[in-house]
DNA sequence: AGATTCCATTAAAACGTTTTGGTAGATTCC
DNA sequence: GGAATCTACCAAAACGTTTTAATGGAATCT
């Protein structure tokens, strides 16, 4: 049944050889324009489909690149997805999509997936901040392009946008509001992110002339809005007059946790997340947020990568730090 | 510099030929257990990893599956993906993402691909009905599982929701509810998702004695929370008593613009969205909505999949359909 | 016209696995 | 002790491409 069409098939047909097919499959200029059309036909009228693994077998490559996010189920990622697909799909490269779920050790099976594969190239969103694994990867003649969290060396593409300048931004706007009392709430602090945004928050604090130590911060286990709801019960107690959180689930889950307890926002708390996903502006009291170029965040990583891939010798490794934007919503007005 | 290490060079430090080292990789017990260990002692310290490609070319088949969806940027299809992703990747396959972005001719690219990379199955949510595309991943040997979508013919597998179901539960609900006008915001009626839970609706209505033509339908050209806050522009002229969203997003989207406008939700108007994304519990106002299985959605049909491909002589073709539930919150209290 | 260059094509050798058929050597059976 | 049966391994042939070096013929040059 499963009629598998080789190129000889094709090149008998046509009345060529197999090497001419390929030609006219990978460098069409090379081959005569009668020879091609008739091979092309030959192509349409057989539903001849290229065998990419004996293709990448020979070549040495395929055309293929493994995406690696820390959770799949966050819009930011979805966006940076997005970002890569239609980037990668319009240069002819399929997507390998792995979800690491923040867990270490299925981020490094999700790379063995990809070394087994021999992707052309790796995105990674790495869950910590061990630079091995990339090095392993890298021995290999992988390429490696960092997504969101910034080159550890130079020979490196990295693209990311600038945590702590983002940090400072969402403090220092709560702090411009009035707020006396911060808290910040943040997922684990093995995640680069969370440790910078903090950074972040306490220069604000400094620059305002207050001692950094009185930012409140609670460090919950994940970034979730349940995660955001379970800090909405522990500020319950000791309510402060402005929180900031280390993304936009925390925080709408914290919204809801503080709206359903009878705290009203931003009257007596205010509130602001990070990453303006989507659904940021669709929640009820709109959320204030810290706004990354998420879907060019994708986008361009898989911008460096390809050229990374296809141009290794004139490639110049770069690392691009975007900056972050404010984005005043209700929650802190 | 990219030192790749073959299956010879594995054999010969170990004293032994390639294939046994390829027998201690794919079936350890043909082979005696001190040279298995030998092996793969050897494999260990040169950091072998199997080229996926040439074990694809001469093996037949690969250990990847596609998947392709309709909205990657969808809590609901994220999750299903989460489900597909868990189950592969715990059986050793990798997933290749297609992104249709309800583009019929992104999915056919995105299916071409699949068929490129000879993947060993394909999960596809169709963003239309047509089968013509799916008969010729069938004729190249490559197993097909419909995801939430009923199968088109019996020797096929499907996963489904029945969503006729779903839509009289939502309709009925907001009739009990003491609605008399109520409307049927949807996406594009090419999407058999609309079509059917307005059918379920009208059947609702139907039951309660009501003319299903009485049903006001809003047809939105994508299934946004864009698109649904444009539709509470719409709705505002002239208010329904209740409003059912063919899916959450633009239902949190028709709520955003509800409640800016000064519209009491659920005083003013009663609302459910379909879903039951992760946001609609944690919107203010929190969302009715009806629940679909949606992880175990991508679970099974991965299993399905996965049985169709690993025994194709036993396997038996399923149509699986499960029941949505309905879940009251305040947005219809 | 003969020598040279160029162009379009081909034949054949890879690429790294899996798999088939076979063979030695050990074990069991009569 | 010889025949039969296992067991553990090996040699070699695929799988479907890409690529290199070679080839024959047309076009250009002297």
């Amino acid at each position: 049944m499963s009629e598998t069409v080789s190129i000889k098939e094709v090149a008998a047909r046509a009345g060529v050889s197999p090497g001419t097919v390929s030609n006219v499959l990978n460098r069409p200029e090379k081959v005569a324009g009668a020879t091609r059309s008739r091979v092309e036909q030959v192509i349409r009228e057989l539903g001849f489909v290229r065998h990419g693994s004996a293709s990448t077998l020979r070549a040495g490559h395929s055309r293929t690149i493994g995406l690696s996010v820390i959770d799949i189920g966050n819009p930011f990622f979805t966006d940076v997805a997005a970002g890569v697909e239609d980037l990668a799909s319009d240069r002819g490269y399929a997507v390998i999509l792995g979800n690491s779920a923040g867990s270490r050790s299925k981020e490094e099976r999700n790379l063995l997936v990809f070394a087994e594969q021999r992707v052309r190239g790796v995105l990674i969103t790495p869950s910590d901040d061990d630079p091995h694994r990339l090095e392993r990867l890298r021995a290999r003649g992988i390429a490696v392009v960092l997504v969101d969290h910034p080159a550890d060396r130079a020979d490196q593409c990295a693209v990311s946008v600038n945590d702590v300048t983002g940090g400072t931004m969402a403090a220092a706007h709560l702090l411009e509001g009035g707020a006396e009392r911060l808290a910040y709430v943040a997922g684990p602090a093995t995640m680069r992110q969370c440790r910078e945004r903090r950074i972040g928050a306490e220069r604000a604090l400094a620059a305002a002339g207050l001692d950094p130590g009185r930012l409140r911060v609670l460090e919950m286990t994940a970034m979730t809005a349940k995660a955001g709801q379970q800090a909405a019960e522990l500020l319950l107690a000791d309510l402060p007059d402005a929180v900031f959180c280390a993304n936009d689930l925390l925080a709408l889950g914290l919204l809801r946790g503080l709206l359903q307890a009878g705290v009203r926002v931003p009257e007596q708390v205010s509130l602001i997340g990070y990453d303006d996903i989507d659904f940021a502006s669709a929640s009820t009291v709109s959320l204030s947020s810290v706004r990354q170029p998420t879907y060019q965040l994708g986008r361009v990583a898989t911008e460096l990568l390809l050229d990374e891939c296809d141009n290794p010798d004139t490639h110049a490794h770069q690392q691009i730090m975007f900056q972050p934007e404010l984005v005043v919503r209700e929650s802190s007005r």
